[in-house]
RNA sequence: GCCCUCAUCGUCUAGAGGCCUAGGACGCCGCCCUUUCAAGGCGGUAGCACGGGUUCGAAUCCCGUUGGGGGCACCA
């Protein structure tokens, strides 16, 4: 198994589930994951994209056998280090007749797939350079064109049994002969994808539906490869899985809001519940059910099981998974993970102190249930962490909330709280219910909203007793006093 | 245009000829719980694209139609 992704921009969500199904594929049947980087066009890979890539899957937690640092038995995993070998592969096919140079210009060449378009033909290359003789290689040489290199197909049908989808099946007039090196002596995907499967001893290949055009191409290939002595020429078996369709219904891409997995990691998903969620995209584990941890996955994957058709990415279900994992996290793990986040929002340091740690695994329980990502939380919690200097209520909720009767409230409620003994939630509960709600005679909602707004800043908040214990009198009371103040 | 492919609620899916009065989840809408928001509980909304076969029986098998998606680069 292997996933062979190309560093160009970020990653996006599509490319994450083909790394997860070859994942699941590779581990549940205790097989080898090679992580290998397709890097042949240098006009669009970036070092950075490499480095993206790669701290990605360690993200994710999608670990593999063979690959850049893990190193293996077939390296190099880089294909730009590769290039000795497609040199002499190519070489090898030309010699053997099963590639030939090819002299056409961009402008020939599409001028004749306009007109067999025109004519209801398939619109691949027509096979013009095919049979050249050595007059007219001459005569090309002579204008000074620079030939790519072809691959030579061969003229039977190609049949395959796709592993998730059956049978398929491609008669050889709509798979033309295609070009393996350009004119500058660069390998394209095309050759060094089926020398790379071939040499690196690839059994099984789960990729995008995008791909299973090229498939015939690559079976022919893979026979030739084992012709001219560069692999055995055994062919890999192959399954296309679902596109994964953006919001549009188009093929989900790097530049589709929502598509980039760089976002996802900036809101707070957890890696599990991302690939809990894309798991779901094409695969299901049965028996009604729809958490599971990656192990789970990778126990119970097959890819027998993966549904062919489309699926469209939906964030809000995707959220709604994350949230169970979230849920599903212990306390100390979820306050461990919420830490960059407050670290985002400026209200701890590169290294919180330990009084912070304290305070915030004591809050962590109070808003696991309240967010769907990470930043959700950190910005709940945020309130107990900013300095006093910058605590601000939004101003929205001022107008809104702290009225005049609000602030009658807050009076009421400050002035309770100054005198109360213990500072605990139950003590500070049954003081606010007493003064506000028995004594003032208000509903719950409009007693304990307006001390909410004071306290947290904000109209939403971790439930609020529990709030105000965490904060502690002496700021709390500082808060209230402001916005009685102001 | 040509080739390939797919087809169950709005979305993701379960369904391998009778277990289907089509199940679950997300979403949406009610109600309950409730200090906000959530979480949780209960209930509701909504689907086998269409037409032909095969069969005692079809969401499931076959054919066609329609619709969706992908591909047709000196990108991967």
């Amino acid at each position: 198994m292997r996933f062979s992704p190309s560093p160009t921009g970020n990653p996006h969500v599509g490319l994450v589930r083909t790394a997860l199904f070859n994942w699941a594929y590779a581990r549940h049947v205790g097989g080898t994951f090679v992580f290998r980087i397709e890097d042949t066009d240098a006009a669009r890979d970036s070092e950075e994209s490499y480095a993206k890539l790669l701290e990605s899957m360690r993200w994710l937690g999608l670990d593999w056998d063979e690959g850049p640092e893990a190193g293996g038995d077939h390296g190099p995993y880089r294909q730009s280090q590769r290039m000795d070998l497609y040199a002499d592969t190519a070489e090898r096919l030309r010699s053997a007749g099963r590639a030939y140079h090819c002299y056409c210009s961009h402008e020939e060449l599409e001028q004749r797939r306009e007109q067999a378009r025109a004519e209801g033909r398939s619109s691949g290359y027509d096979g013009h350079c095919r049979a050249l003789t050595a007059e007219q290689i001459a005569a090309y040489e002579a204008e000074g064109r620079q030939p790519v290199l072809r691959f030579r197909m061969p003229d039977d049908a190609v049949t395959f049994t796709d592993l998730v989808r059956g049978e398929i099946s491609f008669d050889p007039e709509h798979v033309s002969d295609y070009v393996i090196v350009r004119a500058n002596g660069h390998p394209l995907y095309t050759l060094t994808n089926p020398v790379d499967d071939a040499t690196m001893g690839i059994t099984h290949v789960l990729r995008g539906e995008d791909l299973l055009s090229s498939t015939p191409r690559q079976i022919p290939m893979h026979q030739a490869l084992g012709e001219v002595g560069v692999a055995s020429g055994a062919v890999p078996r192959y399954g296309h899985l679902p596109m994964v369709m953006g919001g549009s219904n188009r093929k989900l891409s790097k530049r589709d809001p929502g598509g980039g997995l760089a976002t996802y990691e900036e809101r707070g998903f957890l890696p599990e519940g991302l690939l809990n969620y894309l798991a779901l995209l094409g695969w299901s584990i049965g028996d009604d059910r729809e958490i599971f941890t990656l192990a789970e996955m990778a126990a119970a994957f097959d890819v027998a099981r993966v549904n062919p058709n489309p699926a469209q990415f939906d964030l809000k279900k995707c959220e709604a998974i994350n949230a169970a994992h979230v849920r599903l996290l212990e306390t100390e793990d979820l306050a461990q993970r919420l830490v960059p986040y407050l670290r985002a929002l400026g209200v701890v340091g590169a290294e919180p102190t330990d009084e912070q740690r304290q305070l915030l695994i004591a809050a962590t329980p109070l808003v696991r249930e309240r967010m769907t990502v990470l930043s959700e939380g950190a910005e709940m919690l945020a309130f107990l962490f900013v300095p006093e200097s910058r605590f601000a209520v939004d101003p929205g909720d001022v107008a809104k909330v702290l009225t005049e009767d609000g602030l009658r409230v807050v009076r009421e409620a400050r002035d309770t709280l100054a005198g109360l003994g213990s500072w605990d939630t139950a003590a500070i509960e049954s003081a606010l219910r007493a003064a506000l709600v028995e004594k003032l005679g208000l509903k719950p909602r409009l007693a304990f909203g307006p001390v909410r707004v004071a306290v947290t800043g904000r109209r939403v908040s971790p439930p609020l007793f529990e709030s105000l214990e965490l904060l502690g009198r002496e700021r709390s009371l500082a808060r209230m006093d402001s916005a009685l103040a102001a």
